[in-house]
DNA sequence: CCTTTATAGTTGCACTTTGCAAATATAATC
DNA sequence: GATTATATTTGCAAAGTGCAACTATAAAGG
């Protein structure tokens, strides 16, 4: 079998996932973490900073601060919670909708871009395996984490 | 067909690419970039730091300080160039050299567990479509930088 | 109730990482 | 021999990070 980690490493790089800015849209840069709280906060409906900050793996103290910029930038809203007056509601203004579906276009266009060197064989059965793989991820203990040993 | 960039984003995060800290031997702890670095240097015969810099695409005077760090760690060397003195070339130290293949060895072994979820057929399925997307990405002209627009 | 304990989120601080501009040193060219 | 190009390193200043400590609210126990 061919080294499997070297794969995944040359997809790592190619797909641009070491560039600290992953994507610019008007003139705003957003990073790697900042592109993936604004999908997530799209994903999910209103959820809390906690939920997000787990999910994406993030210190809280950490991804307190990556939405106050985002705030400051007009993409995203904190609203507090009727509920639980200690939390807060995470939801997307006008605009950071509008970059957030921009971002989407972008990455998803850059990707047909890269299918296009494909037969549509090709392209189905590597979208496919990505889903295959993520499910697997999703059912491994170690998912998610750092490698260490 | 499913959203491509939702699959690619998920696997990302999974993948834990997000992580800091990516890799961790024996007390040591090497961030995402100094994996790559390393790898790099492994898998090329004494390359310059220009060459390794650009292959990762990373500024070069950040790489200059990603190495003196990862020679302070003693896992790099770095060896004037005896035709160009203007050149340094980078290699493994026996310890640089050590982690490295730690490094692959845990990354192949989390690949193995998630592969364990799957079925010897997609498996292959799934590495051959990895190989297949990396050709894609090299041909591209996109290839590797962050997506702008 | 009212005290204790748990939870959600924010700040202070110290450390690291980053890229640009500028500097140094060597090579190549004219 | 002077100019220009290339490889690498430093000086910043800006941004990102995690831990410990803090505030504010909620839940639980007596």
């Amino acid at each position: 079998m061919e080294n499997a980690r070297e794969l995944f490493q040359i997809m790592t790089r190619r797909l641009g996932l070491l560039n600290k800015d992953c994507c610019s849209v008007s003139g705003i840069n957003l990073s790697l973490a900042q592109s993936h709280l604004l999908h997530e906060v799209v994903r999910r409906d209103n959820p809390s900073m906690q939920q997000v900050a787990e999910t994406l793996g993030t210190d809280v103290t950490t991804f307190s601060r990556q939405v106050q910029s985002l705030i400051k930038m007009d993409l995203v809203k904190k609203t507090p919670d009727p509920g639980d007056r200690r939390v807060f509601t995470l939801s997307l203004t006008e605009e950071g909708k509008r970059i957030a579906a921009t971002i989407d276009q972008q990455m998803n266009s850059y990707l047909e871009e890269v299918f296009s060197y494909m037969t549509e064989f090709e392209k189905e059965t590597v979208l496919r395996s990505v889903q295959l793989f993520n499910e697997a991820m999703g059912k491994s203990s170690r998912c998610c984490a750092p490698v260490t040993g």
